[in-house]
DNA sequence: GCGAAATATGTCATATTGGACATAGGCGAG
DNA sequence: CTCGCCTATGTCCAATATGACATATTTCGC
């Protein structure tokens, strides 16, 4: 009974936590944040394990050189979208990417 | 970007001696793509079992309900970093992501 | 040290993605 | 049927990511 009230409650409009808010989307960028992170660090690890250069792996993207280094920087201006391409082009697998993943979810804490 | 790059390839010589690249980046967008839409049917199994509406889930990420729709959709205008953000914003673990990422890897058929 | 290759950092124009809004379609309850 | 509620689709234009380029800075063999 509470439970399908609660979640009208919820869908009907904001989230019950009000106040919040704030602090619960800073922790959620957070661990964002920590997923690129390990992810970028999987791309450098994999793409070094496999003897590619910077260089070499923008040629594969399509990419330049400074991006591919702003890239595995984990820097602000590159897309989740951006470093799953470049581990999907490096020859990552499923279950590397899910391991990465994981680690990132261990590293938080800090 | 993709067009972008297509065009690139297709003019200059950048595809050294075969399409072999060529072929090769399309598997990868193919994987891409795929990879996209296993997470954003994610975010709709686990916004539905939350009994969350699409309204609600776009309040927490400070976005709009169709913009949480074409992601649902996984409309091209919507970027894994949304689709990622999203799942963090309704409590997905490293564990629920991993195991949509290796149903996509599953579906791949031929 | 020297030089070359690899990597890092900054900037820019252009392309892509974002939220907002309007609106249409769908669906169950009354 | 009509009314809410939820979801889908399309279009703006503001915000962000992109590749390219120029230019450090680091690394490593000699």
């Amino acid at each position: 009974m509470k439970r399908i009230r609660k979640q009208r409650l919820e869908s009907a409009g904001w989230v019950v936590g009000d106040s919040a808010q704030f602090l619960q989307l800073s922790v959620e960028e957070n661990r964002f944040i920590e997923l690129k992170l390990a992810l970028a660090t999987g791309v450098r690890e994999l793409r070094e394990r496999k003897g590619l250069t910077q260089t070499a792996l923008a040629h594969r993207l399509g990419s330049s050189q400074s991006r591919v280094a702003k890239l595995e920087a984990a820097d602000r201006s590159v897309s989740l979208d951006l470093i799953m391409r470049s581990l999907l082009a490096i020859g990552a697998t499923a279950t590397d990417i899910a391991k990465w993943i994981k680690r990132a979810e261990n590293t938080r804490a800090a």
